[in-house]
DNA sequence: GCCAGCGTACTCGGATAAGTCATGTCCGAGTGATTCAGG
DNA sequence: CCTGAATCACTCGGACATGACTTATCCGAGTACGCTGGC
């Protein structure tokens, strides 16, 4: 059950994207995180089916966020790059097999669905609390000054 | 992300054998759930090695609980099957890049890592506070009888 | 000096291989119950 | 009838194929910019 790596990256992209007000191609991003251009290249991709960023294609394209940094939680960026499927789902195991519970006796869930459910709900109300606006706030204060002004600037270099 | 199917029939095996007093051979575990004999067994190793149930062999050998129900969370059953390893690993990309943030700089953990972490804690905390003698509980109750009893007695008919 | 058209270079987007992990299976080692002979 | 050991059948345990998914990559489609030529 590991988190695909391609979330990290696809969060620490959307931070730095909070401070832009043109448009940043993937190969910029994948310079600045020093990771496979490629692949990274597809993390955007999902991005942008799932509405997060709007991608602009030309000459000085790129991506940007579609909405306000505080408007989208960390929750948006998992499923956008995991999927919505649940992580647990419920194969009935308790209708199968000589002792199966008949049908008309489950109408409430399997006991141990819902307590699986109930957690991975907890670990969804605990990514939805916190937004990328959040986190590019916690950055520039952990850095003591505005990384994120210096990294909009090297993006002017890199356009350059 | 999703789970390992197996953690699925691993909870309902503790939970059946909550109410036994011998030990159920793996064999008679996936009979009863209708589920690969086989691979059951690998996921009865699993928590054996974790310490959740002892195994006893010989002709009437099985499988019986270490310790009260009571005491085995839900959680200690997922992480026997999983493992502990996390499912977000921080890899450092701040650290990374020509505008790497310096280690003397990282001495607090990355604001992503953080987010996803008290997320993952938060899961952890959930299926902690879930006993597998709970849910036995919960199945009698939805099931309006005593369904453990009822298998316990099956397990004696299989045995003979 | 201004405008239209064209070429170009840069961007994204989906389709395509390789590696890794979950899934599913098999056979050998170990052990407790049974059985059977002897006292 | 009791005791003891040998046998046997049944159990777990780890080593071995298979398939799906994540990871990583490539090439084609599309578009905005910049240049050139004409007015």
């Amino acid at each position: 059950m590991r988190m695909s790596g391609g979330v990290e990256w696809a969060v620490h992209c959307c931070v730095v994207l909070t401070d832009v007000d043109q448009p940043v191609p993937a190969a910029t991003l994948a310079k600045l995180h020093d990771v496979s251009m490629t692949y990274l290249a597809k993390q955007m991709q999902a991005l942008a089916r799932a509405g997060l960023v709007r991608s602009v294609q030309g000459k000085a394209g790129g991506y940007v966020l579609t909405r306000d940094p505080d408007e989208i939680t960390v929750l948006d960026v998992v499923v956008a790059i995991e999927g919505v499927e649940p992580q647990f789902v419920c194969t009935e195991i308790r209708q199968r097999g000589p002792l199966g519970t008949p049908p008309e006796d489950c109408r409430t869930a399997c006991p141990v669905a819902k307590a699986m459910l109930a957690a991975e709900s907890a670990w969804r109300g605990a990514l939805k609390a916190i937004t990328i606006g959040d986190l590019g706030r916690e950055v520039n204060r952990g850095a003591g000054r505005d990384a994120l002004a210096t990294i909009r600037t090297w993006f002017g270099g890199e356009a350059a």
